[in-house]
DNA sequence: AAGATCAGCAACCGCCTGACC
DNA sequence: TGGTCAGGCGGTTGCTGATCT
């Protein structure tokens, strides 16, 4: 179904499934030694019999030196669940805000976990209701992994990333947009009000946040009370450039 | 001890979008 | 202006180790 990628046609010759120590090897090396400029031409000049998409995939979700791995602390886990409720399934744009996490990770940290955690508290918040039907899968979940979060939390919102960046840079342009956010209603905890006087500031953040991509509990603590940072400017270095930019200049300029 | 089930993780698939020609 | 391509994203699947019966 649907158009095959070019460079992951059968012509090539792609390799799939896991990759070995000597492929990660060969890959970080090489975007260590000459950074990231067209993924498509990587698996060539790396050496690697991958397709482009695949290797971009590995670096994003498992070779970046950023990458915190290990357990999701319970801050990690009340802010998924708080950028979960406003943005819905936009993992790359929750992990924007998790720094030192993949969207991957996060999204098979909700699907595994915390759905299911939510779940069980509605199901004991909500007497006598029954839990849904039993997953036609075997395993992946209460719903069968299906990926749609409940429509009674959802409701679709433009993501700061959807913005232009340069235009956000002003603070109460961000907080006008949170006021005129349709469903601001699903900001959470609703304390939209305190945007201005609680919101982490680009510049806290940066002192909040290493280079290598975390951040003390106390900061993300402070994202979790309040959200208003959605719809404000946050990134990890301050410039505007996210995360990914800001290691990438760091590693490789 | 062995099979069944669960949970976590890695990676693929298919679609969408923007850039380029 | 339309077609092509590459990058990016969300959803889904498959594998593996851990735990349970």
């Amino acid at each position: 179904m649907g158009r095959v990628h070019p460079c992951c046609s059968e012509e090539k010759k792609v390799r799939k499934g896991l990759w070995s120590p000597e492929e990660d090897e060969r890959l970080a090396s090489h975007i260590a030694r000459f950074g990231v400029s067209c993924w498509s031409s990587i698996p060539e000049l790396a050496g690697l019999q991958r397709c482009g998409k695949s290797c971009r995939l590995r670096w994003m979700n498992y070779l970046r030196p950023d990458l915190k791995r290990g357990r999701f602390s319970q801050q990690e886990e009340d802010l998924i669940i708080a950028l979960h409720k406003a943005l819905g399934n936009s993992w790359s744009q929750i992990a924007a805000r998790l720094p030192g996490r993949s969207d991957n990770e996060i999204k098979n940290f909700w699907n595994a976990r915390l759905r299911k955690k939510l779940r069980r508290k509605e199901a004991s918040s909500t007497a006598g209701s029954k839990e849904p039907a039993a997953s036609h899968r075997r395993r992946g979940g209460e719903d069968g992994g299906s990926g749609t979060h409940p429509p009674a939390v959802f409701n679709p919102l433009p993501a700061p990333e959807d913005r232009p960046r340069p235009a956000d840079s002003d603070p109460s342009a961000a907080a006008g947009s949170t006021a005129a956010a349709p469903g601001g209603s699903v900001l959470v905890a609703g304390n939209a009000a305190a945007a201005d006087s609680v919101a982490p500031s680009p510049t806290s953040t940066a002192s909040a946040c290493t280079e290598a991509g975390g951040c003390d509990d106390g900061f993300l603590k402070a994202m979790v009370d309040d959200a208003s940072f959605l719809f404000g400017d946050f990134y990890l270095d301050g410039n505007q450039d996210g995360p990914i930019s800001f290691w990438e200049g760091h590693a490789f300029s």
